[in-house]
DNA sequence: GTCTATAGTGCGATAGAC
DNA sequence: GTCTATCGCACTATAGAC
């Protein structure tokens, strides 16, 4: 009759806000160090003191935990597409998207970045999240300068571009021995490429 | 002790050649009549007469046996690269490794690829494993135009933009209405983005 | 070819916040 | 009472190990 119902574990807080943050922190952690495909999502739950079905209520998957923070680097590309002057040409536009999305990664947040780097370059399942995470970025880039009268065509094709312009300067930001700026490095790898569409 | 083995399944060819693509074939039909996520790769092997264990050995995962043709994509691009004069740009490299892989898609395939393609809109895990074969691609492509002595940003840079312009044209190419080759989207999306980067 | 770990889902129960 | 976070359990399919 299982009487004596040993108080289940008597989580203090019922109500923690930042469960998902915690989460991302412990997987990051454990993936550094144990590597990606050796952690379980059981793992990652428990070292926070949940369960992995709370897990999956965050995260629809497993790479997802490493990827939730892209929401904000959406969110700056789009508010700097709106802070672009209205006769702004479309890589004009592009540009002001780029200063707006690289405004979030100060210095202080290279080393953090490169931690977090370097475990999605450990596995090809990552890597190919972050791909889609970053073309999802495109993807609405597109739509915020169609809603701005540029034409589909080329709203998409300086959307990739300014996205393609982003990826690669923040690997670069990342480099070991790299001292500039994320800012610097925009600029540079935007200039190339505008440099080689002319010849 | 079971004795009597009932001479299983007396297959003729001990190694069938067109084995992948027979799976291939069964896989997209499958997947186009009942989804991709509601298809199993046991049905899919045993469609074909085979064993779930035999489809992984195959293909490293379920998504990948819609994206093994890929393969002759890439030499495309690579082929491309090399018939390009030694003084070329490497816009003009890129441009010619366009027309390569462009020739790949005549009219006639214009149908099976809608079919295929529309399988992959449906479902974002296969959106995502294509993204990453074109990214795939684009590494390649940079790597061939630095050993032809373009520095490493432009490589990159060029590469990247030429697969951003092969997708974006072959998105067209599939359009309801298109009728135009995709010889001819691709010329004008590459134009496009010449222009783009002239404002 | 067989066995197994683990990702990921569905559903019902619990319990705190409101 | 409603709403929502969490748990717990059963389950399937993928994918890799043996």
């Amino acid at each position: 009759m299982s009487v004596a119902v040993i108080t289940r574990l008597g989580r203090m807080t019922r109500w923690e806000p930042g469960t998902a943050k915690r989460l991302q922190e412990a997987a990051l952690e454990l993936f550094a160090t144990r590597g990606f495909e050796q952690t379980t999502a059981t793992e990652i739950a428990q070292s926070v003191g949940l369960t992995e079905r709370t897990f999956f209520r965050h995260f629809s998957d497993k790479r997802e935990v490493l990827f939730q923070g892209q929401q904000q680097l959406t969110e700056a590309f789009l508010a700097g597409v709106q802070s672009a002057p209205e006769d702004a040409s479309p890589m004009a536009v592009v540009a002001s998207a780029l200063r707006a999305a690289t405004a979030l990664f100060p210095d202080e947040r290279r080393s953090h970045s490169r931690r977090r780097q370097s475990v999605i370059d450990q596995n090809p399942a990552l890597q190919e999240r972050e791909r889609h995470k970053l073309a999802s970025i495109a993807t609405l880039l597109a739509d915020a300068l169609r809603e701005r009268g540029v034409d589909e065509l080329a709203a998409t094709l300086a959307a990739e571009s300014g996205v393609t312009v982003f990826r690669t300067a923040f690997a670069r930001w990342l480099r070991e021995d790299e001292q500039r700026s994320l800012t610097d490095l925009v600029d540079e790898v935007l200039h190339e490429l505008l440099a080689l569409a002319r010849h």
